[in-house]
DNA sequence: AAAGAAGTTGCAATCGATTGCAATATTTAA
DNA sequence: TTAAATATTGCAATCGATTGCAACTTCTTT
């Protein structure tokens, strides 16, 4: 079914049938109401592509998400996908992968795919080589960073004040009187690199040395991870009494490990994770944790890119805070 | 950029670049090279609008998800997308909301983008509006379905026999010695209703009248409502000494309420849940779960879509055994 | 009743690719 | 050397919409 279709049967011009399509004036009344009992009657839907070649707006927004596994990620994509969809638009959801070069791919097809907006999410974007492929094929388009941010006049980035954030673990731990503190971190990305400069900071900001303020880089972000960093954990320094941990799962893992070890928690070792994920409040007892807003995150660019796409204007930067959400585990 | 602009300044005809693009022979070797050459400095990228115009192939597959919650589902929607990009194709992912009408707009979407085919996650679709859709919006392409099927010529699905697979659930608990049991059903949909089935054509089984079987319909579907139906169960029917949720979260719920009331687990009463997810293994005791193969159903909708889109055949319908995975709540 | 305004209508060009076909160039075979 | 076979090349149509423009109605207004 195509507009010729509908124009031959309704005994006029496509343009009418165009017109009536998009609720343009310069159809009479019965002309469109002919047409309209016809594109009902063969459940016609417009060729989208045919549209798009013409009018080069596609109606599309991609969403590049790296890693799957955090849930909040996720659930943001689908948020933001979902808030689209009530203004008309699709999503293009691509799942990337780990290396820049899928990366690199997955900007090159959104380029091709003519969308009219993208959205980054997770700090892995935030590189040179990633810099370099927007600037190629994404030049003119505005882009949407969650937990990212790239210096080009088209970004738009919502990023949380992750070191501070930290900060305020290892100062909380201090209230409570801890002071031999152990940090687990996962990958490498930016996000966890200013997470482990916010431990860092606010253990020399307690006054504690370097080589006593206990981190572990390349903790597997499971809870198998996190039960053996806590093994190995507990055997190099038997005098841990508080934990943080990048990621709340990995502070399941090392909940578990700490009570098999027949410690308390957290009379014994007092232990935080971040992202203040459902988890949270099923492993026992419930985990006190760092919120980054990566949900909230996701709301306000959703947001910001609606508000993009109607052109009203919004700060390229948005930095917001973090909040500990206490519980049982400290 | 088009293949205008550089056939132009390669000095030959759109035809010569549009097949040196696409690798078809018909161009000479020099033309070839220079035409390679010229791509690459103009970062060329063909306008997929035009070319799904003419080939009427969009290379996009939708993919609807119904509840974003349910991790297996957004975990395989993301593993197929990523398979599927491996093949040269985008995924359309579209989080489609509560309503039936939301879903058949989201179906009509996917026609009028389209889309070579669809994957429709979740048994919600499973409904007469949704087959009603399909043959209006989608007559023409193969439909996969995860934990649902459609009786139509192009439906393809994967289910996961649920109703045996909760009857096992009763069976283990009976041989653990329980026969005062519990069932907790979240959201009326199909698939809640396959595994109510089996709860209580399970329970008949071992001779249990039905007024004996305590079916708690409509529990919601997070830790709290676990916790809730839970604090309902043991105060309605104190003598519980075995309970099966339809979600794991609900368990993990279940669990504490259980501890909450002074009770053990297995001991006084034993939890199974269902999906066999992450969280199994983040409560403690670690749960049970019935294992009704979601991630590996999506993991099977991937191949047999590329297979389809490949031209080759494969069975509409197939029906994979579930499994339990025995923890230490039973 | 005539002139002007306002509303309808359809023709034809356009978007950016692909592709069948005819024309031309090149290679091979006799 | 020439005819036949093969390879290269570009013209022009095509996909299915949108839209500017000119032609044509119909309705006001004086």
């Amino acid at each position: 079914m195509t507009v010729y279709d509908i124009a031959r049967e309704a005994g006029v011009s496509v343009s009418s049938v165009s017109r009536a399509i998009n609720n343009k004036p310069g159809v009479s009344k019965e002309n469109r109401e002919k047409i309209r009992l016809l594109l009902q009657k063969y459940h016609y839907q417009p060729n989208e592509a045919a549209r798009e070649l013409v009018t080069s707006s596609s109606k599309m927004v991609g969403i590049l998400v790296a890693d799957v596994r955090i849930q909040h990620h996720i659930e943001g994509a689908y948020h933001i996908a979902h808030e689209l969809a009530n203004h008309g638009y699709c999503s293009l959801i691509l799942n990337t992968g780990r290396t820049e070069q899928e990366h690199e791919d997955a900007i090159q097809t959104l380029g091709r795919r003519n969308v009219e907006a993208a959205v980054l999410m997770g700090s892995v974007f935030e590189s040179q080589t990633i810099q370099a492929a927007v600037l190629h094929y994404l030049p003119n388009i505005p882009i949407f960073m969650l937990n990212g941010f790239l210096d080009l006049p088209n970004v738009y980035g919502v990023l949380s004040d992750e070191k501070s954030g930290v900060e305020d673990c290892v100062q909380l731990l201090a209230r409570k009187g801890r002071r031999s503190i152990a940090f687990f971190v996962d990958d490498p990305t930016p996000s966890s690199l200013r997470k482990t400069q916010g431990f860092q900071s606010g253990m020399s900001a307690l006054g504690v040395q370097a080589e006593d303020a206990w981190l572990y880089r390349q903790v597997e972000g499971s809870v198998q991870g996190g039960y053996e960093a806590t093994r190995r954990l507990l055997a190099e320094h038997p005098g841990v009494n508080g934990l943080i941990c990048s990621l709340d799962i990995i502070a399941c893992g090392a909940i578990q490990a700490i009570h098999a070890a027949g410690k308390r928690v957290p009379e014994d070792i007092a232990v935080i994770g971040i992202d203040n994920s459902i988890y949270t409040e099923i492993c026992v007892p419930h985990l006190t944790s760092l919120d980054n807003m990566i949900f909230d995150s996701g709301v306000m660019i959703a947001h910001k890119l609606v508000d993009c796409l109607e052109g009203r204007d919004s700060n390229q930067k948005t930095l917001l805070f973090t909040r500990i959400h206490e519980r049982d585990t400290t």
